[in-house]
DNA sequence: AACCCTCGCAACCGCGCAGAG
DNA sequence: TCTCTGCGCGGTTGCGAGGGT
């Protein structure tokens, strides 16, 4: 047996919202604040699941929300977030004032990913991928397999788990260097002292530190301290 | 002009987590 | 400690707009 329905569907308005409702929601959230979205529709005198009430107040009603084209800065920063988070919309979208998870989330799906593709990156692992072509011997007649896209080096760890130490097997490709140390240029170490870190709790309740200056952030920008960790 | 296809975005769905009782 | 409930997140879907044929 699943868990019970998150609301009573039967009685509740699906899809696009109309410029009422959204009057309504808006309303009543100024006047009372987020949150109970339970029971906010029935307060408000919506026609709607909780669920999409929040949904439609943090992706589209909020009013410290930016809108509109993503500026380059923000590109670059997606990207080098992505590298360190992965697919954790929700921890990028707090490092990008007035943007939502689910924007971002789009906006990756269908731009980033793309123009990563088209510079030869792969856009889940960070790394460039190779293009090869399959010949095969049996059937000479046989039509050649398209290209098929090839990693150059074994994928990552999921991004925030623990690296387990390979025991003794010698690297596969002995030619990359995986360490992420980045340092700061000497100019810059100076002024920066002590360096800006930031600081993610693993599971077995341990860190692992990133240099803030890795993301091209602000000294102190980058504090996953004050993230909520899943 | 009509049809088809692709793209982008808003919204939905299901699951996991955390807190309360 | 267990169960229930609500919230939040990530993945997926649906639909309208725009472009191509």
């Amino acid at each position: 047996m699943g868990r019970s329905p998150c609301c009573e569907k039967a009685h509740t308005n699906k899809g696009a919202w109309t410029r009422e409702e959204d009057e309504r929601l808006a309303a009543h959230v100024r006047a009372h604040g987020e949150g109970c979205w339970r029971s906010l529709p029935s307060a408000a005198g919506l026609l709607r699941c909780g669920k999409s009430c929040r949904l439609r107040w943090i992706n589209y009603l909020r009013p410290d929300l930016k809108r509109g084209n993503f500026t380059r800065d923000e590109d670059d920063l997606i990207v080098k977030l992505h590298s360190l988070l992965g697919n954790k919309w929700s921890l990028i979208a707090a490092r990008l004032p007035g943007r939502t998870d689910n924007e971002i989330k789009n906006y990756w799906n269908t731009h980033i990913r793309r123009k990563l593709l088209g510079r030869g990156i792969d856009p889940v692992t960070h790394r460039p991928v190779v293009a090869t072509t399959t010949v095969s011997f049996a059937d000479p007649d046989a039509p050649p397999k398209p290209p098929r896209l090839i990693l150059s080096s074994p994928p990552p760890p999921t991004p925030l788990q623990p690296v387990k130490e390979e025991e003794s097997k010698p690297p596969r490709c002995p030619d990359l260097n995986l360490d992420l140390c980045i340092s700061l240029p000497f100019q810059q170490q100076e002024d920066a002292l002590p360096p800006p870190r930031a600081h993610v709790k693993t599971e077995q309740g341990g860190g692992l530190c990133f240099s803030s200056n890795f993301l091209g952030l602000r000294a102190g920008m980058l504090d996953f301290r004050s993230l909520p960790m899943k």
